[in-house]
DNA sequence: GTGTTGACCACAG
DNA sequence: GCTGTGGCCAACA
């Protein structure tokens, strides 16, 4: 189980229509200083279908970058429920509560 | 083994 | 509110 194995199965309990932050994954993964270490393992992100990465937004939830570009990862929320918040989302409705 | 880079975060000014 | 700095972890040259 490798550490980005271990962010990948984190990610796959979201259910859809809720989010996560890179640094609640991270905690969750066992390293809180880690986020950026789970965006490194998002962008190559070999179970690309399997794993929403889509899911997963800033501290603030704040959308930071994504391999298939900001907007299309907004439409994906969008649609699966997540109203944004000027460009946000609201973590205190849609971060999911580990 | 060392240095750089990256979908980050927190703190100080 | 924005910028700069330091720190963290993993992957790559």
């Amino acid at each position: 189980m490798s550490f980005n194995e271990e962010c990948y199965s984190i990610l796959r309990k979201v259910p859809r229509g809720k989010v996560i932050t890179y640094s609640e994954l991270a905690r969750a993964v066992g390293s809180p200083k880690s986020a950026r270490a789970v965006g490194n393992a998002m962008n190559k992100n070999p179970y690309a279908p399997r794993v929403p990465c889509h899911r997963v937004v800033g501290a603030n939830g704040e959308m930071v970058g994504f391999a298939s570009g900001i907007a299309n990862k907004i439409k994906m929320l969008k649609r699966e429920g997540v109203e944004l918040k000027n460009g946000k989302v609201d973590l205190k409705i849609y971060k999911v509560n580990l």
